[in-house]
DNA sequence: AAAGCGGGGCA
DNA sequence: TGCCCAGCTTT
């Protein structure tokens, strides 16, 4: 009854109250819908809000995505992070365009098995686009139903996802799940704020456990917290006349399928004196073909998990090279079209260098 | 079960 | 400075 009491609530808040408004909202397309939640998965609405018009207006549907090179795609999700995103929808692109015909999938399993899809996303796709009833659990949903009903288990335990996630599919409304799922993260992102939550005007507030028992702060729980290592990265932005030595990330670390140029990793930034004694460089140095045009003040970046140092030396080449460790000459315009990290690209940009 | 994976906003 | 954001995959 308190869960009657909890989707009633919600509902007349959400026909009465809710003005939140975004661009993919009352979308019915499961490619939109696919393309919006992708993007949105650990990512504030407003910082995904610009890259959802643009990847629409340039992938209208899936098989403009499906046959576009990955560089491309990959260039329009520059800046928006974890970037494994990109290159799951990308399969998954082409899992839908092979193995279903081109024509998205309409079952909540089928959803799922998409390569970047899990059980929050293939709910939200199934609730919205197909009117199947799929309770979505998401860091709203977490919070809203924590305080509400006083649940402390941590939400990232093994039980406390079993226990949300039951709750959750007990609460939703099944005559409109999709009304219902858009509701409630409406409610946790508008009304049930993760700090100065609005307890004075929420509807809920009268059963709510949290409030009546001063616990908003402390729910909810989590278990585990990240540890945050330090990197310092000296790069090294190689030109000879109007060409950059640049190369792909390839290896398993952050910002992996994105272009750099060559860097030393140390467990500090690297000084003028140690970067041309280094034994990749050294000889290009002794033998007068590298000469150190500028080096740039220190670069942070703060990431969940590490701090990155970054600081850019700026190298002429009097020598056309064909390759330096991997990495290989382009012009100012591929750089252009290509997708760097951020902490890059704004010293690129700094720079005019593309 | 735990770790890895971006970038940004807010108190 | 720490926490959170329409989480998922890999180890």
């Amino acid at each position: 009854m308190k869960e009657k009491f909890f989707r009633n609530r919600l509902m007349d808040w959400n026909r009465v109250s809710n003005k939140r408004e975004m661009p993919w909202k009352n979308e019915t397309n499961p490619y939109r819908i696919w393309i919006s939640e992708i993007i949105l998965q650990q990512t504030r609405v407003e910082q995904g809000w610009d890259y959802y018009r643009r990847f629409i207006h340039e992938f209208p549907d899936i098989q403009s995505l499906a046959t576009a090179s990955e560089e491309r795609i990959l260039k329009l999700w520059e800046g928006l992070g974890y970037y494994s995103r990109c290159r799951n929808l990308i399969i998954a692109s082409r899992q839908i365009f092979n193995e279903f015909n081109g024509k998205f999938p309409a079952s909540y399993e089928e959803i799922l098995s998409l390569k970047g899809v899990g059980e929050y996303t293939a709910a939200a796709i199934s609730s919205f686009a197909f009117r199947l009833p799929f309770a979505v659990v998401d860091g709203n949903v977490l919070r809203v139903i924590s305080r509400f009903f006083g649940i402390a288990t941590p939400t990232d335990s093994a039980r406390g996802k079993k226990q949300f996630k039951e709750l959750a599919q007990q609460l939703l409304d099944k005559k409109a799940p999709g009304a219902y799922n858009q509701a409630i993260m409406d409610f946790g992102a508008t009304i049930c704020k993760p700090v100065n939550p609005s307890c004075n005007i929420c509807p809920l507030q009268t059963k709510c456990t949290a409030y009546h028992e001063g616990k908003t702060d402390l729910l909810p729980q989590k278990s585990r917290k990240v540890k945050i290592t330090n990197r310092y990265l000296t790069y090294l932005v190689i030109q000879h006349k109007q060409k950059f030595y640049i190369r792909k990330r390839t290896q398993k670390d952050i910002w992996r399928g994105l272009y750099e140029p060559l860097f030393l990793e140390s467990d500090h930034l690297l000084t003028e004196k140690e970067l041309v004694s280094h034994p990749l460089v050294a000889p290009y140095f002794s033998k007068k073909v590298f000469t150190i045009h500028s080096v740039s003040g220190p670069y942070l970046q703060k990431l969940t998990h590490q701090n990155i140092h970054a600081q850019f030396i700026r190298i002429y080449s009097n020598e056309l090279i064909r390759e330096i460790a991997t990495a290989f000459p382009v012009s100012r315009s591929k750089m252009k079209s290509l997708s760097f990290p951020k902490i890059v690209r704004d010293y690129l940009n700094q720079q005019n260098m593309s």
